[in-house]
DNA sequence: TAAAACTGGATTGTCGACAATTTATCGCCA
DNA sequence: TGGCGATAAATTGTCGACAATCCAGTTTTA
């Protein structure tokens, strides 16, 4: 349901979003080396499109580089994954705020809709509600708030690292029903232009999803 | 007062920085088109470190690029200054309440210190609280916030388009005294480790310096 | 013996040339 | 005359080769 307007046009496109895959996935390990000539071969371009692709994944804060040495994936760790949320709660909270302010209605009632399609499937017990459910709300969110900046930075930075901690330390569907009940609510301040409340609304919920997650690590 | 540990090690990165320089203080115009074969010859370097430096500010936001057409350099739209102020508000927001929460009694004792000896200059009238100041200021307290993604989310993304809204529709030393009084406000909170008003004030702060953006320009 | 200096191998950084795509120019035709 | 299509010029994308830097193992020296 998600649409991706992400359509790789050149060669350093294709190897970035491949590259990228691999790594959120984790075939190509958390912590291990980049070998530029290594990839090179692997995914059969030039050195040339490697370099522009894992520059890219730096901005993205999937991959560290330093300077003649080379680059390496990102580390999992709780500290970082700790970090990761903070960040999270402060720009989907303004996001959830703006959205409220700014998503027309049409945008809202296609929403809500959603959440519906979601809730009678769930309710039906022929699924849960699971992580594309959960991805899917957030991005429509995102997307409302109608800022440049805080879309691209979350959808095009801060997401996937988010998908690769979710992936490789094991956790698709956490909290469904609690969630769902969170979702309901958020969209509720939304459709009643309650900025305010909103952003409440977003950040305790991605609060409660971190602890949740610290507590399944047991940390 | 500001300790710059961005120390250019390679030829791509001198260019970034000098290219960055540019952009922001408006030598190379908003809005104009990058041609990489012009640069490379007036940086004096091949057109591949060109291209790494223009990627690079790609994701600094400062210049836009569209595969198989070029970069052009962002523009500067009222819209484009609410929305990054709102991201600032954000950001910030949270890194005063993480900088509450995290930051050493030395490090807040000297953050002290700094502002005190700004409120001796600008007391005695020797000198007005100028922009060098609240950037110091600001950069102390997203350093203290100790994350990772905030840190270089702000430091080496967002703040050098505020500085080029700054610079280029002129407005230096905006708000001395009220924003100095902010300022002392946010510390205090800070001092007493108090995370959610520290949130809050920041918020405030930078909410208020939007509006007197806003109100100089007469939007 | 331990630390410093050297050397070999491998990896990253930089360059100029070629290929692919876009944009501008010109001629053609309705 | 106005718009459409083909060709030419310019710009970006990709490539392989060379230069500079780092790392490990070895040798030298105090």
């Amino acid at each position: 349901m998600t649409f991706f307007t992400e359509q790789p046009v050149t060669a350093a496109d294709k190897t970035f979003f491949q590259l990228r895959k691999d790594i959120v996935e984790g075939d190509v390990a958390a912590g291990s080396k980049l070998s530029e000539t290594e990839l090179s071969t692997k995914y059969a371009v030039s050195r040339a499109v490697v370099r522009e692709a894992i520059n890219r994944l730096e901005a993205s804060h999937l991959v560290e580089r330093k300077a003649n040495v080379g680059a390496r994936v990102v580390t999992l760790t709780p500290e970082g994954l700790v970090e990761l949320y903070q960040v999270r709660e402060s720009l989907e909270g303004m996001a959830a705020r703006l959205a409220a302010q700014n998503m027309t209605d049409h945008e809202i009632a296609d929403l809500q809709a959603l959440l519906n399609s979601h809730f009678d499937k769930v309710q039906s017990g022929l699924t849960y509600y699971q992580e594309a459910g959960d991805v899917d709300f957030h991005y429509r969110i995102i997307l409302g708030s109608k800022n440049k900046h805080l879309i691209s930075m979350l959808t095009d930075g801060i997401y996937h690292l988010v998908r690769m901690y979710r992936v490789q330390l094991g956790m698709s569907g956490p909290r469904v029903t609690t969630a769902f009940d969170e979702h309901k609510h958020i969209v509720q301040a939304i459709c009643n232009r309650d900025a305010e409340l909103a952003e409440m609304l977003m950040r305790r919920h991605i609060l409660y999803s971190k602890s949740s997650i610290e507590n399944k690590l047991n940390l």
